[in-house]
DNA sequence: ACGATATTCAACAATTACATTGAATGTTTT
DNA sequence: AAAACATTCAATGTAATTGTTGAATATCGT
């Protein structure tokens, strides 16, 4: 671990957190901790793997300072260790989607055609909430959506859309979010409203971008 | 390596990014390619390690899509697969610095006070590159400033800095750079210029920065 | 076609990462 | 103080990564 150079020492603890975050479920981790703190229970419960897996993954995390952790009573509040975790976490999505054709195959794998994927950005998205012409879907599971969402968003989890969607006006453009840029439920939500004869699109990003950007959070 | 949920198919492909970059020697490598293409023999002298040992990186990073390689005649030229790349390196130093008590320790090892520690930027060099009062140091080695540098910038690398002090006026202030913001040279150069009694800073990045922000060139 | 050069491949041993299990720690509640 | 709960630790076996070596492949110059 330690080295004979300062260069090398340097590059060592710059891949310490990049080999940190070289694991599918300790990006989702990342994930489900963008939208907010949350302790370990819930995150197990969300990724559906062992407490003891999960908690080894965030202390992995945390040594290369990707996360901190906090004790409240019997619990540890694990949050990111600063905004700059997501940001780096969307500059490899970036390259991966730039650069990897596999990651371009599963995305388009929930459309039929190029263009339709065109997703809203969250200034359009915000302009038109202010016009009332769009009804806005939060996808996420209801829990998720209870700790804060766009304002005047309509909570429907993916499970539920089906039967719910005679709420839903069929003249507006429906625009379906989750949690982030690559959160797959916004892409299966839009799918299936489009099936039904909806006009939906995705916005851009999710629910912890949109906090980031300094625009109105409910809950 | 093929999954069930296509969630989890793209965050795999997202983790192949980052573990990509989870190697010092990868970021190493990384850092030579963005200062521009360059073939295995060269970057495996640069880093001092086995020549089929770069090859694995490279391919390594090839599958991730950080790198593309490019035959010409009996050389293999490898380069970035874009400037994304680049950027969510620096994402990922950020991220270090940030949160790893480690990364400050390492840099401050150069200086004795932290205000020193404070670079100049690339809009403010360029303002004093037009007025004509400071003195450029370029400290990589000579091959990489053959391959462009900073317009008016003095080539000198660290073996021969000492010994060309004298062609140096000691009245202006210095401003050395390298290969990048974490590239140790400049801080180093900085370090003995002070020891000497010059004025001293360093560039807030180097090179491939510089010229990513359009900045003029000279070869 | 031949030798020289640049890169990759294949196979091995050493190390490290991973998931799983059950026990241990620390905190609240009773 | 004891029970209940959330989290971490330690130990195990398995899989993946790493560096090294030498052979294989591809290209150039003659």
């Amino acid at each position: 671990m330690s080295s004979t150079s300062p260069k090398l020492a340097l590059f060592e603890q710059f891949a310490l957190v990049a080999k940190a975050l070289g694991h599918p479920q300790r990006l989702e981790l990342i994930e489900q901790l963008g939208q907010g703190p949350r302790h370990v229970d819930l995150l197990a419960d969300k990724l559906g793997i062992p407490i003891a897996n999960v908690s080894q993954h965030l202390q992995a995390m945390r040594r290369a300072g990707l996360v901190a952790a906090e004790r409240q009573g019997k619990f540890v509040i694990y949050r990111l260790a600063g905004p700059g975790v997501l940001e780096a976490v969307e500059a490899i999505q970036q390259v991966a989607e730039a650069n990897l054709a596999e990651v371009e195959k599963v995305v388009r794998g929930y459309f039929d055609q190029r263009d339709n994927l065109e997703p809203i950005s969250r200034d359009e998205l915000s302009a038109r909430l202010r016009d009332g012409t769009v009804t806005v879907l939060d996808v996420r599971p209801a829990d998720e959506y209870a700790l804060g969402h766009v304002p005047g968003a309509v909570n429907m989890p993916l499970g539920e859309l089906e039967a719910r969607l005679s709420t839903l006006d069929p003249a507006q453009e429906v625009i379906a979010y989750c949690r982030g840029p690559y959160c797959v439920m916004s892409f299966e939500a839009v799918a299936r409203l489009r099936r039904k004869g909806f006009s939906a699109r995705r916005l851009e990003d999710g629910m912890p971008e949109w906090a980031a950007a300094g625009q109105p959070v409910e809950s």
